[in-house]
RNA sequence: CGGGAUGUGGCUCAGUCUGGUUAGAGCGCAGCGUUCGGGACGCUGAGGCCGAGUGUUCGAAUCACUCCAUCCCGACCA
């Protein structure tokens, strides 16, 4: 492909509206407008990136097994209502009704399609297993998308979906996807860990994310440094011994805390430790107060403490309502004497001491020597708080770390929940009726071109791994006008392009300086200058992208002299890959 | 939805507080010339209902009110 026909609008500056690298870069490199919030557009060079990504994740699902078809993104309200989530979805859910009046939704996933698609063909065990599965455009109206492609409301997702007759088949299916995608992610050159997850509002037993590991990452990851453990931090379970504590305490008593409203105001005024105040949050789960305990230098873990009261929906209680639980002002809440709050949940290390300090529901006062088993009704000891690098692995004890990443896939296991809500069954051998058991498996195809530059960029700009770069190598002819120089250049891309490589010939007439920085810009592994002063000392220059390293190639042989190059370039990304991983994640190495 | 900020040529911004000729700069774009191995320089030129509406005023990019959009933080989420 020749620049001067291409579009490639690079840009110097970044656009104000852009937050995160790999939004600035990949406007600056003129792979995506912006054309109003979370809604882009791809430009050629962007789209080509993205037709990589699609195009590897399709390998391995093919090569997994599943079936690629195609799901309608409008979808009937009928089927959300049958699965019971169009009440449930929330706003992230688009709705909207057609000339007749019905009710329709665009496509967030496609659990009830392709339930409702399935449950219509299949009815026999020697259907099953199968595994269905799309790469498409989704919609959800985030509530605040931001990030360019790492949040966007329309974005490109695989979706699969799998249907097994038993327990067993369902496993091997959701490990067959596992496997898939660290064959994916591992082939597109990033560093990645998969995790435990929260299977959140999709529902399901268990899941696994896998996250590309970057500074930059919106999510973070507890990954222990001795063993596999690695979940998500709202996930990671903190070890307890379950040992209850046998010290006595000595009588409570109230003592005024003038004007301390926080935990480091009140440990400072009373000249105790954080660690030794109890941290008392009021919490409104579906309607009823709940009040939660964790130690004054520890945070709630949200997800935790909503899956124990199963609630569909929590929030953290207005300051109204403090204040009538309460009855004192915000700041003084304290587990002994709330009002209505009938349930009390305290973390597993509340258990563990004894002596706090904690409010007494009652202004400017708290109480201490309190303990929680003689002075408050705690309803249940749990595991609410979030884990620390400071805490031991929950599986093996060892050291933990806690770097971040990017949720770029997701895989889960749904069980019966929809193929009973929506009676998808079959006849088994015995001809007896059963629910099919489904699993489902995502993957953010072009969040993966974001993740992929956050990891993969410097100051220059992006940094492609080979697989994604929308063209491998780029050949910067810096001399359009001298016809030898043209030559050589035209003849080095025919031949990388008869190769099946992806190859750009930079033939704009502009000053090399231009070529230089829009070449390092866009991000192509592998540059290629051919220039009067190196044509005439019969080399070709060949520039490493990843590293800067840079190479001088015999032009009279060029083809063997480029293969040994390029040889050397793939492998340095391979050892870079399988360096960054084991640095992120310890010893261990390897992405499981 | 709560808190904060910003809307001025395609892009990045100045001008707004302290209202007053034809609204500026850099980048980009078009033409000409000089340049030509890491974002060149000179000259010429095109391009703007100053986010929208209402008001205050002799006069509004500038002041007031309303609305809209965008971004950041929070709640929420593959």
């Amino acid at each position: 492909m020749r620049w001067s026909r291409y579009y490639i609008p690079t840009l110097k500056e970044a656009p104000a509206d852009a937050e995160v690298v790999s939004h600035k870069l990949l406007v600056r490199a003129g792979m995506i407008r912006k054309l109003t919030s979370g809604l882009y557009s791809f430009l050629p060079l962007g789209l080509r990136a993205l037709n990589k990504s699609g195009r590897i994740v399709r390998e391995e699902m093919d090569r997994a097994g599943a079936l690629e078809i195609v799901m309608p993104v409008v979808q009937p309200g009928d089927l959300w209502k049958e699965s019971g989530r169009w009440e449930h979805y929330g706003r992230e859910l688009l709705r909207f009704v057609d000339r007749h009046d019905r009710d329709y939704c665009l496509g967030p996933t496609h659990e009830e399609v392709v339930t409702d698609l399935v449950r219509g063909e299949i009815k026999s065990y020697r259907q099953l297993p199968v595994n269905l599965y799309q790469v498409q455009t989704k919609f959800r109206d985030e509530i605040r998308p931001r990030f360019g492609l790492m949040r966007c409301r329309e974005f490109v997702m695989k979706d699969a979906y799998s249907f097994d007759k038993d327990e067993p088949g369902a496993e091997a299916s959701y490990r067959a996807m596992y496997d898939a995608y660290s064959r994916i992610f591992s082939r597109m050159g990033m560093r990645f860990r998969p995790v435990q997850a929260d299977s959140g509002a999709i529902g399901g037993s268990f899941s696994h994310e896998f996250m590309v590991l970057a500074d930059t990452g919106e999510d973070t990851i507890a990954v222990c440094r001795d063993c596999d453990f690695a979940a998500n931090l709202e996930k990671a379970p903190v070890a307890f011994s379950g040992a209850p504590c046998t010290e006595t305490c000595p009588p409570m008593e109230e003592v005024p805390t003038p004007d301390t409203h926080t935990v480091d105001e009140v440990a400072a005024f009373l000249g105790v430790a954080p660690a030794r105040v109890v941290k008392t949050l009021l919490y409104v789960a579906d309607g009823e107060p709940v009040a939660a305990l964790v130690r004054g230098d520890r945070e709630l873990n949200e997800v935790k403490f909503k899956n124990l009261l199963g609630a569909a929906e929590i929030e953290l209680a207005e300051p109204a309502r403090v204040v009538e639980l309460t009855g004192a002002a915000v700041g003084f809440a304290g587990p002994v004497g709330l009002k209505g709050v009938a349930r009390v949940y305290a973390d597993n290390e509340l258990m563990a001491a004894t002596d706090w300090v904690a409010g007494a529901n009652r202004t400017d006062a708290h109480v201490r020597h309190l303990d929680l088993a003689r002075d408050a009704a705690v309803t249940v000891f749990a595991d609410l708080r979030t884990i620390t690098a400071q805490d031991p692995c929950p599986v093996c004890g060892g050291a933990l770390e806690l770097p971040r990443g990017i949720e770029v896939g997701h895989v889960f296991k749904l069980g019966l929940k929809y193929s009973e809500a929506m009676n998808a069954k079959f006849l088994d051998e015995e001809g007896k009726e059963r629910f099919m058991i489904m699993g489902c498996y995502g993957i953010g195809v072009s969040r993966i071109i974001a993740a992929c530059i956050e990891q993969n960029h410097d100051e220059h700009g992006i940094v492609f791994p080979i697989p994604l770069a929308p063209f491998e190598v780029v050949v910067l002819n810096l001399a359009p006008k001298d016809e030898a120089v043209s030559a050589k250049a035209q003849e080095i891309h025919d031949f990388l392009e008869a190769q099946g490589v992806d190859t750009l010939l930079d033939d704009r007439e502009e000053r090399p300086g231009v070529k230089f920085k829009d070449a390092d810009l866009i991000g192509c592994p592998m540059q290629l200058v051919v220039g009067g002063k190196g044509l005439e000392r019969g080399v070709i220059e060949a520039k490493d992208r990843r590293t800067g390293e840079k190479s001088e190639l015999d032009a009279a042989d060029f083809a063997a002299a480029y293969a040994t190059w390029r040889a050397g370039v793939e492998r340095g990304w391979a050892d870079y890959a399988a360096f960054r991983d084991g640095a992120a994640a310890s010893a261990k190495g390897g992405g499981e």
